[in-house]
RNA sequence: GGGAGCUUAGCUCAGCUGGUUCAGAGCACCUGCCUUACAAGCAGGGGGUCAAUGGUUCGAACCCAUUAGUUCCCA
């Protein structure tokens, strides 16, 4: 059969994964006799298409999943995606708009028509591109936030909470997109820089003729609402008005002066005009010092005289009174007229007035909507709130005390911190794309939490007797997706689990629940992690997860975070078309230690093709070997026999590592160690130890023994690698030989490592050595690796166990041994021995002198440095004795070779 | 403003409870090789006052303090 010098990954690639889909290798169901091995996928958005980020993530959880499956575990991988109600509703508000229809025009259920329909259309495209990764998820439990049942089960915990006293309705400053008429989250906000003006402003101190107070704002506008104006308390200027008021201009209105430190003296005048409906910060200063709250906003960011001149009757301009420069003129004049209009109104008025100081330009920072480009209004809104302090309880215990590792360590400070200064929950959005709260309102302002309409007008019917069902209204908001995901890993085993009860629990979640492995982005801790360990305290009295696997953030070379935007990130499918999925899984984990930040580049994939070729190329090599039938050349070379026993014994050592490096989640630092046993180890030194000689350009036949345990190697090496270059070591095994149906290696069992002869392999490395030196000596003195040379080691012994491993892979003549010096020939210590080359002519006696007294002065440094600190009695007095050995037979070893150095000096 | 982390070779990172003359790996780089498995390769090689300063210690990349730079998180 002809094998290609190169490796071809693409046809590999489809052929077997859907051979491993028809043996239904992923699958998997309870077994009582099995222990279970479960991962949850971080569901990704179901508009997303796969990215870096999820290359990385999931990498990293197939191979998890598939060294789980090899070790006999009932391995199995839940896939999914979350309806990510913000990016999947602007998608299809985006979409409509591409056809001329608006979202305010749709009702409510025509929109969720169209929503629907595009997901059934693009959703999910990223669970197909998982696929072509190698991910082995079963994908029969593929599930989706959205599905009915999972939706039932976000909406009952909401109801639970909420009867459980957990959940409540309360006010809260949202970032609010008055164009798009919705409320936006903190990361769809683009700050940009613009040139303003900061208008300087005096206010009247209350009881005063003539005393005034200045203040600086860039949003004259927000006068309206000021209820306060605040300066800090050890601002000299301003301490003589502890006590005082002022008189807001236009519209008249009486507000105290408060100190408080939070203001920043040297900024404008010192004094700040305090605004708690219109400004973050001035809502927490109005929460401390108990300010009241007026919005003088509409919801398209016009002004709202009602609320900003505190007046009740509507205004009527036909019968109204009219004196200039009243507040009731103001108001009637700016009202539902735009912010940006009426501040320039204002500042008009205000210098009519003789309020403005004067007017200075200045660069500040304005929020935009990413989606509108509407400059963001804060702005109070009635939000619902799960309330965090005791339902958190137990997630912070999980972790502190170890039921729940976060890998790497370090995230545990970050988690105790957020969870010891854990803020209520903000559940709400304004929005339709996801599941709407389950609250009802009737005619008269009471409030239900119900599951359907006839139950919530039950429960308003005892209140409100009158009440007609035709006037109970449902909440307009939808849950935060992160409401629904939090239950994830109950509800994709289990959807009724909320309804029913740890108790009754179904048998998948029974047996796959608590899960192993988790394995996420750390930015996501609090908003996800967190908030699945409640849930699963909550309503299970189980963490979710025992392990959580913390990938780094995927970004370019310059450290940039990979983005659409930037257009930096590459395509994952291109990536893998061009190195083979094996290679780029190979190069997403060659650098990415668990929590760190890989700064990726295509190189890394091409590192890991590399490393696939190699291994298809030592697959090619013993593929090549002809065994050979006859007695007489079946006889085993001694150097096989003991490349054969060193190579048992490495294999193992380093497969010891290998797992150790698993048990403590250090992916890459595993596939570096496997990297190394095959490209070094096995390549380098063992295939070259037993490869058959030419003769005559004929390829001799290898004996039957050296061949099968060759074969052997390749078939447990295989084994070790599975879990990163899955589809190569599967397209080998069954190149090997023919194999059973069954019989892939996907399902292998993982190998296992034997006792490690470690004197054994302590020797080898000497034989190593040896090679190497030998290779150099060649290297410095132009020999040519064809030419055989001779190596002579001072010692009693006659031989020892690698000298034919030596003699052929450093092509001599033969190994032999002295009891004395070899004069005129080059002379070198491995440890405490020495070794001579005779090279005849060779020698320059300068050159040799030269080089053995460097080698002199470095070992008389040496042991200087040690002898010094044995000399040294605190050092004998405090260090552990086995300290002091070392450092004894430092000693004695240096001694010994200055001795030799001196006498192969002396020969010169 | 608050919190957490990071700073070791050109790059990306190891370095567990402090103890080989005071540092390892992969990639990159340099030199020589198309040596019938592999040039996606082979053989060899160079390269670091471990961010700075001070302290603890017989001994510090490692512990402590300060400083500088840098990244992330704050719903």
């Amino acid at each position: 059969m002809e094998i290609a010098k190169t490796y071809n990954p693409a046809e590999a690639e489809s052929k077997w994964y859907a051979y491993w889909i028809k043996q239904q290798f992923f699958k998997s169901s309870p077994d009582k006799n099995k222990k279970p091995y479960t991962i949850v996928m971080p569901p990704p958005n179901v508009t997303g298409v796969l990215h870096m980020g999820h290359m990385l993530n999931n990498t990293i959880q197939d191979v998890l999943i598939r060294r789980a499956r090899m070790l006999g575990y009932n391995a199995c991988w839940v896939a999914g995606t979350d309806h990510a109600s913000i990016a999947t509703e602007a998608k299809v508000v985006a979409l409509l708009k591409e056809k001329g229809i608006k979202k305010t025009d749709l009702s409510r259920e025509k929109f969720l028509e169209h929503a629907w329909d595009w997901k059934e259309k693009y959703g999910g495209i990223i669970l197909e591109q998982l696929k072509k990764l190698g991910a082995s998820c079963d994908w029969d439990r593929t599930r989706f936030t959205m599905e009915n049942d999972l939706s039932e089960a976000v909406i009952d915990v909401f109801i639970d909470l909420y009867n459980k006293g957990h959940i409540y309705r309360g006010v809260r400053m949202v970032n609010w997109d008055p164009q798009g008429l919705t409320a936006v989250s903190d990361e769809e906000v683009i700050y940009k820089e613009v040139n303003s003006k900061l208008y300087y402003v005096k206010y009247k101190i209350e009881g005063s003729t003539n005393e005034w107070i200045t203040i600086a704002t860039t949003r004259p506008e927000t006068i309206l609402g000021d209820t306060a104006i605040c300066v800090n308390p050890n601002d000299e200027r301003y301490t003589h008005l502890k006590g005082k008021r002022a008189i807001v201009p236009i519209v008249n209105r009486s507000v105290p002066i408060i100190f408080d430190e939070y203001v920043d003296k040297d900024f404008g005048t010192g004094a700040l005009k305090v605004t708690p409906a219109h400004d973050i910060n001035d809502y927490n200063l109005g929460i401390k010092h108990k300010i009241e709250n007026i919005d003088v906003l509409n919801d398209d960011a016009t002004i709202n005289s009602y609320k900003a001149f505190q007046i009740q009757k509507p205004f009527d301009s036909k019968h109204e009174a009219l004196e200039k420069n009243s507040p009731r003129s103001y108001a009637l004049m700016y009202h539902n007229r735009d912010r940006f209009d009426i501040r320039k109104q204002i500042a008009k008025d205000l210098e009519e007035l003789g309020h403005l100081v004067k007017i200075e330009d200045i660069k500040n920072k304005v929020g935009t909507s990413e989606r509108t480009g509407a400059v963001i209004e804060p702005k109070l809104s009635l939000q619902w709130f799960l309330k965090m302090d005791k339902i958190s309880k137990p997630a912070l215990e999980a972790v502190l005390n170890g039921e729940i590792n976060l890998i790497p360590e370090k995230f545990v400070n970050t988690y105790k911190h957020w969870l010891e200064n854990v803020h209520d929950w903000c559940v709400s959005r304004q929005l339709w794309w996801g599941q709407r709260i389950p609250a009802w309102y009737d005619d008269k302002g009471n409030t239900v939490v119900a599951k359907t309409l006839n139950e919530a007008f039950e429960k308003l019917k005892i209140e409100n007797v009158t009440l007609k069902i035709e006037n109970v209204k449902q909440d307009d908001d939808v849950l935060d997706t992160w409401f629904s995901s939090w239950l994830w890993p109950l509800t994709v085993f289990d959807p009724k689990i909320i309804q029913n009860g740890w108790d009754k629990a179904n048998k998948d979640l029974n047996y796959y629940y608590p899960t192993n492995d988790l394995v996420t982005a750390p930015e996501i801790l609090f908003f996800w992690v967190a908030r699945m360990i409640i849930a699963g305290k909550e309503y299970t009295n189980q963490k979710p997860f025992t392990n959580v696997y913390l990938t780094g953030i995927v970004r370019d070379k310059l450290g940039r975070k990979m983005s659409k935007s930037l257009g930096n990130s590459p395509d994952p499918l291109d990536l893998i078309a061009k190195y083979g999925a094996d290679g780029v899984r190979v190069g997403m984990l060659l650098s990415s230690p668990a929590g760190n930040d890989l700064l990726f580049d295509e190189s890394y994939c091409e590192q890991g093709r590399n490393f696939a070729n190699k291994v298809w190329n030592a697959f090619r090599l013993i593929k090549s070997f002809t065994v050979s039938s006859s007695e007489v050349e079946n006889a085993q070379p001694q150097s096989s026999v003991a490349a054969i026993t060193w190579f048992e014994n490495k294999l193992s050592e380093q497969l010891e590592i290998i797992n150790e490096h698993y048990a403590k989640y250090r992916m890459s630092d595993a596939l570096m160690a496997t990297y190394k046993l095959v490209w070094d180890d096995f390549c380098a030194w063992y295939l070259e130890a037993i490869k058959p000689e030419f003769i005559d350009g004929k390829a001799q036949p290898i004996d039957k023994t050296t061949y099968d345990a060759t074969i052997n190697f390749l078939e447990s090496l295989l084994k070790i690698m599975h879990p990163w270059i899955p589809f190569l070591t599967e397209e080998i095994w069954h190149l090997i030989k023919e194999r059973d149906e069954k019989d892939c290696i996907i399902v292998a069992e993982w190998t296992k490592q034997s006792a490690v002869d470690r004197n054994l392999l302590a020797e080898f490395e000497v034989a190593k050595e040896l090679v190497t030196m030998v290779r150099n000596v060649r290297a410095q003195k132009q020999i040519s690796p064809k030419e055989k040379l001779e190596v002579i080691e001072k010692s009693d012994a006659s031989r020892s166990y690698f000298d034919n491993v030596v003699v052929k892979l450093a092509n001599l003549s033969a190994f032999n041994y002295s009891k004395e010096k070899v004069e005129g020939a080059f002379a070198f210590q491995i440890k405490t021995t020495e070794f001579f080359i005779p090279l005849a002519n060779n020698i320059n006696a300068e050159e040799e002198k030269e080089r053995l007294t460097k080698d002199l002065e470095y070992n008389k440094g040496f042991l200087f440095s040690v002898q010094k600190k044995l000399a040294n009695e605190k050092f004998v007095a405090n260090a552990k004795p086995e300290i002091i050995a070392v450092e004894r037979k430092k000693e004695s070893d240096a001694l010994s070779k200055i001795k030799a150095i001196e006498e192969q000096l002396a020969a010169f």
